[in-house]
DNA sequence: TGTACATCAGTGAACGCGCGTTCACTGATGTAC
DNA sequence: TGTACATCAGTGAACGCGCGTTCACTGATGTAC
C-alpha cells in the first residue's frame, strides 16, 4: 500500500485527488464554473487524468454527487431521535458542505441511476420519512408533514446559501433552523 | 412604431426574441447549457446580435432575473389578502415560470446590482414580510414567521422543480402547495 | 416636401484560445512459475 | 529469490471544434433645415 499524495509517475491517490479539486472548484463558481483540463490544473496531473477516471464532467459529478449523499444521509442518521435535530443537521450539512449541496440537488448534473448514489439518497429520504412520521398530526397526514419539513429545512438552506435572507436573517444558520422547526413543529403548532 | 418580429435588416424586436431564446434555451439545458452563438442561431440572427445588445452571458441572465423577479411580484401582489393564496402563487409562479425561477434564485449568474431587478425583487420580498406580519403568532416572531413561511414555498417549489419530490408527490403542485400551507400555518397551528 | 447627415441596429469575416477526445507511449505494480 | 509477462495508471502531443471578441461594413431610421 502507496502512502497518500506520493509523488511519482502512478499517484495512488489520483481519483480523490481530482474529486476534492472539484470540490473546491465547485466552492468557488459553481458547478458549471470549471473544466476537466483546469481540474487537472489544479491537482497537477496530466489533463487527460480525469477523463481516464471518471470518463467525462458528468462522470466526475456523479461522484460528487454519491459521496455527498452518503456523508448527508450520516448526516441525518447520527443526529438520533429528535426531529428537530435533524433539521438542524439538514441545514448544517448544507451549509457546512455547500459544493457537495449544490450538486445533490441538480439531478441534471449527473447520472440518477447511479446505485451508489440511489442508495444513499434513499437512506436519507427514509430518515425524513420517519420525521414526518413523528410529526404529523394524524396518520393521514404523515406524507404532507413529511414534505412540509422537507420544504421548510431545504428552502431555508437554499435561500441562505444563495443569499436571499442576508438583510433579513443575521447569525448563525444553525440557531435560526432551531428556532424555524420548534416554531413550525414545536410545541403548541401542527401537534 | 413598427410592426413586431416583422423581418428585415432592422429587425426591431430583436431584444425581446433574444430574451425568448434564452428562456426557451434555459428551459432545456439550464443557464449553463448554452452559449450566445446558439442563441443567435436559434434566433435566426448574427451571432454578434446578441453581445450587441446585452455585452455578454451575464448582461442577458440579468435581463432575464429582472423580467422574472418583476413577473414575480406581480404573481404575488395579485394573489390578494389572502396569505395562503401567496404561498400558492410562489410556487405555481415557480413551476410555471421555471426557466425564470432557475435563474432568479442563482445570484451568481446575473449582476444583482441592476436597479430595476433590485426593485422588483424589493417588492416582492415586501409582501412575503406582510403576509409573515398576518401568520406570526406574537409581534416578536414575525421575522421568524416570515422566513418559514418564504422557506417552506421556496422549498418546496424547488424540490419539485428538481425531482426530489417525484416519488413522495403526485397531483398537481398547487393543490399540494395549498394543502402544505393550510397544514402548517393553518387553523390548529402556529397561530 | 426634399435633401443631407447622424445615429442606430445588425452583419459577417477573421482572430486566437481553451476545450474534449484520441492514441501511441511509458513507467510502476502485481502475478505466475 | 529471480525472471517474465500482463495489467494498471498516467503522460503528452495532436486533432478538430465552438467559443467570445473585434472590427470595418451596411442598411434602415430619425432629425434638422
Amino acid at each position: 500500500m502507496r502512502e497518500i499524495n506520493q509523488p511519482g509517475y502512478h499517484h495512488g491517490n489520483l481519483r480523490r485527488v481530482i474529486i476534492d479539486a472539484a470540490l473546491r472548484a465547485i466552492g468557488e463558481s459553481g458547478p458549471a464554473g470549471w473544466s476537466l483540463r483546469e481540474l487537472a490544473r489544479r491537482a497537477g496531473v496530466s489533463h487527460a487524468a480525469p477523463a481516464y477516471h471518471f470518463g467525462d464532467k458528468t462522470g466526475l459529478l456523479t461522484a460528487v454527487a454519491a459521496e455527498g449523499f452518503q456523508l448527508f444521509a450520516d448526516s441525518l442518521v447520527s443526529a438520533g431521535d429528535d426531529v428537530f435535530e435533524v433539521g438542524v443537521a439538514y441545514v448544517r450539512f448544507a451549509v457546512g458542505h455547500r459544493p457537495y449541496f449544490e450538486v445533490m440537488f441538480r439531478p441534471e448534473l449527473y447520472r440518477t441511476d447511479d446505485p451508489d448514489l440511489r442508495s444513499a439518497r434513499e437512506r436519507a429520504a427514509q430518515v425524513l420519512v420517519t420525521c414526518g412520521a413523528k410529526l404529523s398530526p394524524s396518520p393521514e397526514q404523515e406524507r404532507l408533514t413529511t414534505i412540509a419539513a422537507w420544504s421548510l429545512t431545504h428552502g431555508f438552506a437554499h435561500l441562505w446559501l444563495n443569499g436571499s435572507l442576508s438583510e433579513s436573517a443575521h447569525g448563525d444558520p444553525e440557531t435560526i433552523a432551531r428556532s424555524l422547526v420548534r416554531l413550525v413543529f414545536g410545541p403548541g403548532s401542527v401537534q
